[in-house]
RNA sequence: GCCGAUGUGGUGGAAUAGGCAGACACAAGGGACUUAAAAUCCCUCGUUGGCGACAACGUACCGGUUCAAGUCCGGUCAUCGGCACCA
């Protein structure tokens, strides 16, 4: 009979969703398991095939572990705050949160469209006041504990969204979202203090089973290093520090470098002799752009200052200081020691400068280049120094400059605070007022959700401020603490703020009192298992896990680590191999897929597609052979035998399928599970018939890849209840051996017969038995046996001369 | 430049802990069924040589360890991802 996937797809798909068969329970004396998927951004392109191979991998581990009886939280809702809806609004002149409803119910209706057994009844969408009451609140908490403060400062500046960006939004100089040019911009921005938990952020990866790559990338880009601060005396009497890794380099020492931002340049300009030289320098460096910073950087400009020169602690001698933008103001103190024999950069600038090279490690030649090893050099013209490795010598004069309190030993990162405000409209309203007598008051918790006024226009400002500053109703307030004249803050949050802990709401997502009950985040947190994408890795992950630090650290949450385990999954490429972009013509739909072959189709390609790791190209013919195998299962209806045990050929197949595809869920060998089940249908068609209890194994063990098809015939060959609530199969270990294995006869390594053995065979029958074979006797015509072995189900090895 | 990963047939990819390389699929070729096509079913399918049972070679490249290497070690090349003047 037939298999006529579209109707039976949208009759349990229906089922599904008027039962709330898959909402988790609020029984908490239950083993939980919460697994998470990033909830998407509802665009107006609608769902990418990208996003079902993680929705679809982890649905799998879900639908198992309910069968293995736990009570599973799978949870989806929509990251729904955002430039591209707002930019929609703008041209068309309609409100973002009509276009988000629009966008939100497309994509509803396209991830039911796949089966996913998420529990409706607990989604969630940041731009829903319910919601955002509590992202606001969170801002608050970390507001009083002094997480979030107001700053001045230099910000990336996207020239085309005429807003703000993090760091972290910051590629190559060019806006993450839309390419175009970033420049800096001094603006006053209200800030997070993420920095004062990279040490937390660290730590905390040892507590947690996130894949090997994840944990490298965040601490790469917390960039923790140690080193020394050490403190420089002026010719002008005062002193400034600076930061190095390289402590051991003193003596080596011959310029000192100060960034083209740095405050010390006005102290000591009216010292200076050549000050208009410099100040035509730091105009020339505040006009670069990013772009051109990075990369037309790497040839050194710079200024030597007239008037002023530092004094090396160690060889007492002055040296000159220069100001040049290759040194980063936000790194370090801003200053650095050159030491042009041991670091390249150095070594450029004192070429092009004309600084003497000296050479206090010695190895290499530096008259050619810096010589950076750290390993295997012996210090030399450095004193008390002299003779030590790199190791001693760092240890040696941290401890010669802490005596004189010259020095301390410092840390370092290369994680910057937040920039958490955006001039845009789409986005939570940041809860502060600023009264010119009381500065910056937090808005009373209990006038939260503070709400997104309507505008008539979403277009920002040329000068950089926010829709909303047009609002002068809603702008002009009175402040809090003194109940004068006060105006709100106009700046909204980033789309970041609402991923920050929307995984907590999931738990409880219709509580009134607190963003979640403390009942509900001590049973569900934390995350059991997260699944992702790399592109998330510094940006979102980090940005979690800062918050769940911090409300951890006021008592809001029951651990510091919000996940458990992180996961992440390879990018689906167009046919051609590369990246699905429009402009490149080589979009899949997931709808078209869905039409053609049916949900469980698409599922099981995207499964059975490779290495669920890596990226892999979409290929349109390879999903032909999903369908095909899913047919073919469906014809098993027509096969049917009574009896309620595995037929003797099979047995051992199928509990080693139950073990295979049982072990290969939890490890994400989605694509071997598949190969398993597909050759056990092998076996089967060779038999030509199935038994009652076979076919109940294999469509419970098929089911969470393809659980439309297995429900329907579950049903159809009248089985006790449902599926989805029966038990998942269990293997006996014992009957996942066979008693007759094959084995194969090497000599020197190279195979010359296969020979059939009982699989308890004892190592001198086997070797016995392979020197009985013709092939093999032939081979060892007229040779001396060396040695002999037997490796246990696997081969024997003769080793002749 | 630094950090991380990857490199296997025409293609996607398999191969616990070093033990039959190429599972499972796709594509291709041949055959059956059909008026025909689609669908389905059966066979072949790493390369070279041979009519042939068979032999030699083969997991990016060079070398090493081992009875045995896709897997371990040293070096080289290529591709991808991340970071990139971070002192």
């Amino acid at each position: 009979m037939f298999y006529d996937y579209k109707q039976i797809e949208k009759k349990w798909q229906k089922h599904w969703y008027e039962n709330n068969t898959f909402a988790a329970k609020d029984d908490y004396t239950l083993p939980k398991f919460f697994a998470l998927v990033e909830f998407p951004y509802p665009s107006g392109q609608g769902l990418h095939v990208g996003h079902p191979r993680s929705y679809t991998a982890l649905d799998i581990v879900s639908r198992k572990r309910r069968l293995e009886g736990y009570n599973v939280l799978y949870p989806m809702g929509w990251d729904a705050f955002g430039l591209p809806t707002e930019n929609f609004a703008i041209k068309n002149h309609i409100h973002p949160e009509i276009v988000t409803e629009k966008n939100v119910a497309h994509f509803k209706e396209q991830l039911q469209a796949l089966g996913f057994s998420f529990d409706w009844t607990r989604e969630i969408n940041t731009t829903d006041p319910d919601y955002y009451k509590w992202t606001q609140w969170i801002f608050l908490q970390l507001f009083k504990k002094g997480l979030a403060y107001k700053k001045e400062m230099s910000v990336n500046w996207c020239t085309s969204c005429k807003c703000v960006l993090a760091n972290e939004e910051v590629v190559n100089g060019v806006c993450e979202r839309c390419g175009n040019e970033v420049v800096h911009k001094v603006k006053s921005q209200w800030m997070l203090k993420i920095t004062e938990y990279a040490e937390k952020l660290i730590d905390g990866l040892d507590d947690v089973n996130f894949i090997e790559r994840v944990k490298t990338q965040q601490k790469n880009w917390i960039g923790r290093s140690e080193g020394t601060q050490i403190k420089f005396k002026t010719t002008l009497g005062d002193e400034f520090e600076v930061f190095s890794t390289r402590a051991d380099t003193l003596f080596g020492v011959t310029y000192m470098v100060i960034s083209p931002e740095h405050p010390l340049l006005e102290k000591w300009a009216d010292k200076l002799s050549n000050i208009d030289e410099v100040r035509a320098y730091q105009e020339e460096a505040a006009r670069k752009s990013d772009f051109e910073r990075t990369e037309l950087a790497k040839d050194k400009t710079g200024v030597k200052l007239e008037g002023v020169a530092a004094i090396n602690p160690a060889t007492e001698q002055e040296i000159p200081i220069f100001v040049s933008d290759y040194v980063l103001i936000s790194y370090g103190t801003g200053c650095v020691m050159g030491v042009p024999g041991h670091d390249s950069r150095d070594w450029a600038f004192a070429r092009k400068f004309g600084v003497p090279i000296i050479e206090v490690v010695a190895g290499g030649d530096v008259e050619k280049e810096a010589y950076t090893d750290c390993d295997t050099g012996v210090m030399v013209n450095s004193g008390f120094l002299n003779g030590m490795s790199v190791d001693e010598a760092k240890k040696a004069i941290a401890d010669w400059l802490i005596e004189r309190g010259l020095g301390s030993k410092t840390v370092n990162y290369k994680l910057r605070d937040w920039v958490f405000s955006r001039q845009r409209y789409w986005g939570e309203p940041i809860p502060i007022v600023h009264c010119d007598k009381c500065g910056y008051v937090p808005v009373p918790e209990s006038e939260l959700p503070l709400l997104l006024p309507t505008v008539d226009s979403y277009e920002p400002t040329d000068n950089g401020e926010s829709p909303l500053a047009k609002m002068t109703d809603w702008v002009n307030t009175t402040c809090p603490h003194c109940g004068g004249p006060a105006h709100r803050e106009t700046d909204t949050m980033p789309q970041w703020a609402g991923s920050s802990w929307y995984f907590l709401r999931y738990c409880d997502p219709h509580n009134k009192e607190a963003l979640a009950s403390k009942e509900a985040l001590e049973y569900w947190g934390p995350v059991d298992w997260y699944n992702g994408g790399m592109e998330h890795t510094t940006l979102h992950l980090l940005y979690s896990r800062f918050w769940h630090h911090f409300l951890y650290d006021i008592g809001i949450v029951p651990t510091a680590e919000p996940y458990a385990k992180r996961t992440s999954h390879g990018m689906i490429l167009g046919e051609n191999g590369e990246k699905m972009s429009k402009s490149r013509g080589n979009v899949v739909n997931p709808d078209d897929i869905v039409n053609q072959y049916g949900a469980d189709t698409m599922r099981l390609y995207e499964m059975f597609i490779g290495d669920f790791e890596k990226a892999a190209p979409w290929s349109s013919s390879s999903i032909k052979g999903c369908k095909r195998f899913l047919d073919r299962v469906w014809a098993l209806n027509d096969m049917v035998v009574d009896g309620d045990d595995y037929s003797a050929e099979l047995e051992s197949d199928f509990h080693r399928t139950i073990q295979k595809v049982t072990s290969d869920i939890e490890e994400l060998k989605m694509n071997t599970a598949i190969a398993a089940l597909m050759s056990l249908l092998n076996g089967i068609y060779a038999k030509k018939n199935v038994t009652r209890g076979e076919l109940k194994t294999f469509i419970t063990l098929l089911n969470p890849f393809a659980p439309h098809l297995t429900e329907e015939m579950w049903v159809m060959n009248g089985y006790d209840g449902m599926l989805n609530e029966t038990k998942w199969p269990v293997f006996d270990e014992a009957k996942c051996v066979v008693a007759s294995i094959e084995i194969v006869a090497q000599i020197n390594g190279k195979i010359k017969a296969k020979l059939n053995v009982p699989a308890e065979i004892t190592a001198p029958d086997a070797i016995a038995l392979a020197k009985a074979d013709a092939a093999v006797a032939a081979a060892m015509e007229g040779k001396t046996v060396i040695k002999e072995l037997y490796v246990p189900g696997k081969l024997v090895n003769i080793v002749v001369k």
